[in-house]
DNA sequence: AATTACGTTTGATATAGGTCAAAATACATG
DNA sequence: CATGTATTTTGACCTATATCAAACGTAATT
């Protein structure tokens, strides 16, 4: 992460948390904007590993990334794990935990980062009195849902490559809307994790990506991967159940 | 369809709209209802095979079963199509067409329905002033991405037997708490519907069933199921990858 | 009641991706 | 810098599920 991005001015009042989703379209006035301000609260560092919530804890606020990479997942009982998402900058988790009041997914960050914490009774009460916010928090919330539909499509009816050049042009698409390379990026997380998000083992992960490569599709080299070909890429994507590279 | 819902006093209200999910824990007050009331809008019937809407069509209510069976799909440029779920009285569906005012997947009837729409901006106007319903609205939307996170870990990291038998079991879990039989009910969905919901073929989801029947788990007979052994059902969902059975 | 369309079951066979194993590479720690 | 640990790659082989095909039921339609 190394360019920012461009800051328009409906972004400035809460550029400080880097509210991507927030700020994205939102029209407030001057006066909302102060409120707004007042809710923006503790943000806080996280290194490698460390646990932002964990699976069963006590629901109190939503996050949203400011820096750094995360990685959301939930644990079935005999210890298989399934990786629900990774999320970025400006991105917004915890929504899950809404439903019950309990964290449904454990979020573990995949690098060193920070995040902003949203208590979320201060968000609700907020959304009552701007109802920008409300219909923005809604749009998140739904953005969600949709997201979630986008990868049981791609569970339930991709075949490996297609699950990976999704993966890899998904990354590549929300890396261009932060102003970074949409070509060129450093994956942040290993085979395993991305094969736990694909319904894919790693190895099949690794031959895969070796398999672009030879095609020339992509350049890997460990978690550094250059995108050579985005309009192959995308055709494989929409394309029929067995067709050609 | 033949048992009703028992009807607790905070049913009463909306129970023209058999708003289960609105209703569940909700402690309004009698004026409160009464501005409740005026939401719940325009009921309609559909016959088996109708489109509640499709993909591409202009967002405007989020609609509330109140007798039927609906199924929601995603549909690939490719034609590939993915069933993202089955929606039974009481559940709310068009959640995920909040997030761009269009919605992403087409919802159909399985069987002659009626429903409930429920005009968003409306819906929206009142949480503004009922924080219990605005809290409500919360929830039905986060449970939804729960339940979203289920399926991925489902088609993520199940195998074909596991996948039917957390099937089989959501839906008993869902009949039952409508007051029909956990333990015998009749798909509303064909084999297909099935396993394109499961990330299976319909030849798997049939031999599965059969496979299930020969080892006295479930009597099946066409669309009528009968649970036999349910505890059995359960181990068989919480195993290790490879349990014998 | 006969006809047709649609859904389901079952069998035989193929294959995508999983499993197991070993080597190669990258990364962290003292 | 050296050493140990984790991650990645690649190969050989295996298996769960897909595919193809045919027969059988069931439910709508004339």
């Amino acid at each position: 992460m190394q360019k920012a991005v461009s800051i328009t001015p409906t972004q400035i009042a809460c550029s400080s948390c880097n509210l991507r989703e927030f700020c994205l379209p939102a029209d407030f006035t001057e006066a909302e904007f102060r409120q707004l301000e007042t809710l923006t609260g503790i943000k806080r560092a996280y290194r490698r590993g460390d646990y932002l919530y964990r699976s069963g804890s006590k629901f109190e606020s939503l996050y949203a990334i400011r820096t750094g990479f995360f990685k959301t997942q939930v644990l079935h009982e005999d210890g298989r794990e399934q990786v629900t998402g990774f999320q970025m900058p400006g991105e917004i988790i915890g929504l899950d935990a809404i439903s019950t009041d309990i964290h449904t997914c454990d979020a573990v960050a995949l690098e060193d980062s920070e995040i902003c914490e949203l208590p979320f009774n201060r968000l609700e009460e907020l959304s009552r009195i701007l109802p920008t916010l409300q219909r923005h928090l809604h749009k998140i919330m739904s953005r969600e849902i949709v997201r979630d539909q986008g990868i049981m499509l791609l569970l339930g009816s991709m075949r490996a490559e297609e699950r990976l050049a999704a993966f890899l042009l998904n990354l590549s698409q929300r890396f261009a809307a932060r102003g970074y390379s949409p070509s060129a990026f450093r994956l942040r997380m290993t085979r395993q994790e991305i094969g736990s998000y694909l319904g894919l083992k790693l190895e099949t992960v690794s031959r895969t990506l070796s398999y672009f490569q030879e095609n020339r599709l992509i350049e890997v080299s460990n978690k550094s991967i250059e995108l050579l070909d985005m309009p192959r890429l995308l055709r494989l994507v929409g394309q029929q159940p067995n067709a050609p590279l």
